[in-house]
DNA sequence: GCCCAATCGTGTCAAAACAACACAATAATT
DNA sequence: AATTATTGTGTTGTTTTGACACGATTGGGC
């Protein structure tokens, strides 16, 4: 049998793409060299195509334009105003993936236009991708507070003092260093590696790494944080 | 110009519709009357029009089984696997809705071969919408946990052990009777009628409405939530 | 070699939030 | 009038939070 709709549309993917430098987050944009708003600004994506699942799409642009598998990605939202893209109707579903900005392919990136630029001074970008962008900086947000998401932006062993610059530049605001010290410790996540960070100017912190098992194990225990409502 | 490619799919909207009934959650399902998989259960649900965006048609989907406008509607999550309808590939955009169970139209409802199932007894569902009603309780647990959300399940004027009834179904577990009226009370968010429930067969508990003026502003302040973290 | 500045790690303490629990008030039923 | 089911409010000890202080480590300048 086949559906007697002649309303088929384009569905795209497009990827918002997390950075951590150590300093601020970062995006990986696109400077367009093609059609349509060639010199513009925009996300990495594309189109699904007819044998493709949609997560499967949405790893092959990220991986098109990073060279990374096996990368924290979750699907943000669908777009689908029907002049979102002046040029035809496209339906975009939206991803966002964050990764450790030092381990993707810096000339694959380059050689398809992709820059890291500032989340915060990032320039204006095409369509709603704007809106894109906010969405998934507010979803991050929501996250990050709720889930131990923020490991997957920083490399393999990070120092608390690490973990708390992301922190901070994820929420935009300074923590207490004392505080925020005793709250990650709390949750038992962290192995200390007995190694030290070297490339400190000072007292050098300890570099600590994830407990893979804890962190499975505590992924979706967000339960325990309303026993009661 | 135009894009050059010929991967044009169908758009879908499926809509996880929640309700209340005092004692359980419910979940409004379609007995199916047509192709395919006539006479299996599944969510409402419809095509996306070429002329209109996607939460038009969503609501317009919603309305043809409820009759309800401005009701609450969230997009869940799209799904979008190559086989997920054997009848030709369709990517489905799900959203869920809290309706009061009260007010829909029921006679509409019920030409539309919809019937209001036990969320926790239902039948089992055609194509992925079992997954689709699993997604949609996790994100309704989620949302209730940290946004005054549940309101919009519950009649305009309501008791507060309504209210605790009816998290209690959502969450499946009982909670501390004083505990959850003083937790409650202490958002502020509800305004004394100065009536009683009347059907009370003991005990005639008070009746509240929502203060409206903090509800919106409270709504999204969830992130005092975490001042550190 | 010694002091200085910057950063890191741990500790204290009062206030607030939470969880467990007890008791009195109300209303229909007997 | 006593009984039973349910509602509203109060108490108390424990845990968590937020604000803040101090000592330890390291590289660089003198």
């Amino acid at each position: 049998m086949e559906y007697l709709v002649e309303n088929r549309v384009l569905v795209a993917t497009d990827c918002i793409i997390f950075g951590f430098d150590g300093e601020e987050l970062k995006l990986l944009l696109i400077k367009r060299n093609f059609e349509p708003e060639k010199g513009k600004w925009s996300l990495m994506g594309g189109f699904l195509r007819a044998d493709e699942d949609l997560e499967v799409g949405a790893k092959r642009i990220l991986h098109e334009l990073t060279g990374l598998e096996n990368v924290y990605m979750e699907q943000l939202q669908t777009f689908g105003e029907v002049n979102r893209d002046p040029a035809e109707r496209t339906v975009s579903v939206c991803f966002f993936a964050l990764i450790n900005i030092h381990e993707h392919d810096a000339e694959l990136a380059r050689s398809r236009n992709g820059y890291w630029l500032s989340l915060k001074e990032r320039p204006k970008l095409i369509f709603d991708h704007d809106r894109m962008v906010e969405l998934a900086l507010q979803r991050l947000r929501y996250k990050a507070a709720l889930h131990p998401i923020g490991f997957e932006l920083l490399p393999e062993k990070f120092t608390i003092p690490q973990l708390q610059r992301l922190y901070e530049a994820i929420y935009d605001s300074p923590f207490d260093r004392r505080n925020f010290s005793r709250k990650i410790l709390s949750t038992k996540l962290l192995k200390d590696t007995g190694e030290k960070n070297e490339h400190g100017v000072t007292k050098k912190a300890v570099l600590y790494r994830l407990d893979q098992e804890r962190y499975q194990k505590q992924f979706n225990a967000f339960l325990h944080f309303m026993s009661d409502f």
